[in-house]
DNA sequence: AATCGCTACTAAATCGTTTTAGTAGGGATA
DNA sequence: TATCCCTACTAAAACGATTTAGTAGCGATT
């Protein structure tokens, strides 16, 4: 990757900034309209918040401040108004990172409820790094959140403040969990490939730093042991590395089919890892679903256009997000008066599509 | 989707947080720290800043404030001190939505500079809503931002702060567009497909909220022309509708089947529609790539895994982001001194795999 | 005639920093 | 001995709001 054409242009630096200045009119204090006003920044205050102290001020007085405020575009500074009322509208969020297509779904749903409340968020991705881990919660909380939403994120410190996590499966005081029904999860998905005959099937784990890995896991060997099958171990294999892409699943099912061993289907972590698994298959000569089934998780935009399209398990992302932010303005609003939720779950769904199909041999 | 298990603990409420509070030390302030040192704020704010003035403080002082900082685990107000020193280290992010790929993409090149310059970002998503184009600047620069990095959007308002718009194209006071240097990605395009033999090609239009959407046609069709091939009105579909899902593509080649047209290659405006565009031409019983060349636009991570792999012209999204960040931050530094730079542009280059073939009819 | 209550405001403190302007005390210099 | 400089600090203002505590003026009540 290259730069060209670094254009600067000249002496569009001084003039046309001042001339926004001046025309948009630089911004104005509360005392400086005080002063134009001829009235005290005390009684301004209390007519544009609308206080209580604001009812024995006469009708026509506030109109002048309003219109006053109007004219001269007058904008609170949030700082100081911040740094007086202690309380920023702010939240933070963390994140693993964000064009994994997980992430950014969730914190569409997180944004949704934030926006209508009135609040701005922080965002800092983690990378997996234990630098980060450590680093971004103090950072945010010395911009004075509120409160933190982490998404898939382990949470290494004791919160002095609200703190919700989506898909974290640590007890934690003041750690509430937004976690997916991750038993009924595992019933759809294994019932949906026992029901097509599928006995020998594959499972593919998510990275060990993901929070769902481990219940996950369990979930599905508990499934397919009440359906009198077992998750054979030498067909489970581990994503590796924290690429996004689709990569890792190719990998892991690689390294499966290098193994030799036979399966039916696969029972992928997500929908990335579910088209590197469709990938890797294709690549031996099996075909998707004939030869063998591969059920994804999430449903991504993608899922339902690839080719063949993704059976898969539904995560509801959007709304895991929303309510996220609604638990967590909740628990701002309450004081510490609520109780602290522990946890609140969603329901997932099967949404069956093309890669998944009746046992054939 | 269902809420269960909304399971609230009791008792968990007060005392967990006053031990936190306890456990970890209140917030402590430097006043207080002051105090308790039999010291004024003064010297403490000189001695932790390390500020010029702090040379005539004795060593074993500093060591006394630094040490009981530490101690007391002292953290300074970010508002109170922004307010003081009327600098945020923050910087606003306008972007159309999350989850379409493309914006995180940027998002994470934004990141990783900002990260190193210890600035946090507050974003927000248009949703190409025009009250949310018209509100969110305004909400940010109420929030003392001292930057905006918009993505894909387009700038309303007169700048009063450094903005640098990627993928922007107008030329705005005040604004830097950080573009694509999209002549060279339709040669790429154009150029591949021309070589495999396509002379009847449909093209993709983005929607018409993409800042890209107007120039990428133009170039093209003039890349098309240098060739001595026509891009056909009646191949020229347009994208339809806000989804960041492969629908919209799949919806835009339906159409095109039905019309009829004849075509050997079709150049999508993204990967995600050429994703859709496949699906359409293979319901219709059409092989890609073996009757069709499908070329696609970004290399989204997906694009290496889709069946067929995809062609496309790739966008160093993440470097875009970073370019962006860096800009910004250096207008930021200069103050007006250093002119305002008004386009920064970055190359393109083409990813060849399997959706493209030599035309075979 | 003193008190009360109401209206329509204002002065000053406050939030937690940084920064400007001093200043007390001591030694060196003229 | 007066002046100057240096060291090691401090007091107070400032950033821009909100909030607490008043207060001046006036009419009504006791």
């Amino acid at each position: 990757m290259q730069l060209s054409h670094a254009v600067p242009r000249k002496n569009v630096n001084q003039i046309p900034t001042l001339r926004a200045k001046a025309r948009k009119g630089d911004p104005i204090s509360l005392k400086e309209l005080a002063i134009h006003l001829e009235l005290s920044p005390t009684t301004l205050s209390w007519v544009l918040n609308d206080a209580p102290a604001a009812s024995s001020i006469p009708q026509d007085t506030k109109d002048r401040i309003h219109t006053a405020a109007r004219k001269f575009n007058y904008r609170p500074n949030y700082l100081a108004r911040s740094l007086r009322v202690q309380k920023t509208n702010t939240i933070g969020v963390i994140v693993p990172e964000l064009s994994d297509g997980y992430s950014a779904m969730v914190l569409n749903g997180v944004e949704s409820v934030l926006a209508s409340a009135e609040y701005l968020y922080l965002t800092g991705s983690h990378l997996h790094r234990a630098d980060l881990l450590e680093k971004l919660p103090q950072l945010l909380i010395e911009r004075q959140v509120e409160g933190i939403i982490a998404v898939d994120t382990p949470i290494h410190f004791e919160p002095m403040l609200p703190v919700v996590n989506v898909s974290g499966h640590d007890e934690i005081d003041g750690v509430t969990n937004v976690i997916l029904n991750h038993q009924h999860a595992a019933e759809l998905g294994i019932g949906h490939l026992f029901n097509l005959g599928h006995r020998r099937i594959a499972v593919i784990k998510g990275q060990e730093f993901s929070s769902d890995t481990k219940i996950r896991l369990e979930m599905i060997q508990t499934a397919a042991a009440k359906r009198g099958i077992a998750i054979d171990p030498k067909l489970t294999v581990q994503l590796a590395g924290d690429s996004p892409s689709p990569e890792v699943g190719y990998s892991a099912v690689k390294s499966l089919l290098a193994s030799g061993e036979d399966f039916t289907g696969v029972f992928a972590f997500n929908d990335i890892s579910a088209i590197g698994a469709i990938r890797a298959l294709i690549e031996m000569g099996l075909r998707v679903p004939e030869d063998v089934s591969v059920l994804g998780f999430d449903d991504i935009y993608a899922a339902a256009f690839h080719n063949p399209a993704l059976t898969t398990i539904r995560q509801p992302l959007f709304e895991m997000g929303s309510i996220a932010a609604k638990t967590l303005l909740e628990r701002l609003a309450n004081g510490f008066e609520g109780g602290v939720p522990q946890e609140v779950s969603v329901e997932p769904t099967i949404v069956v599509r093309q890669s998944t199909a009746r046992i054939s041999r």
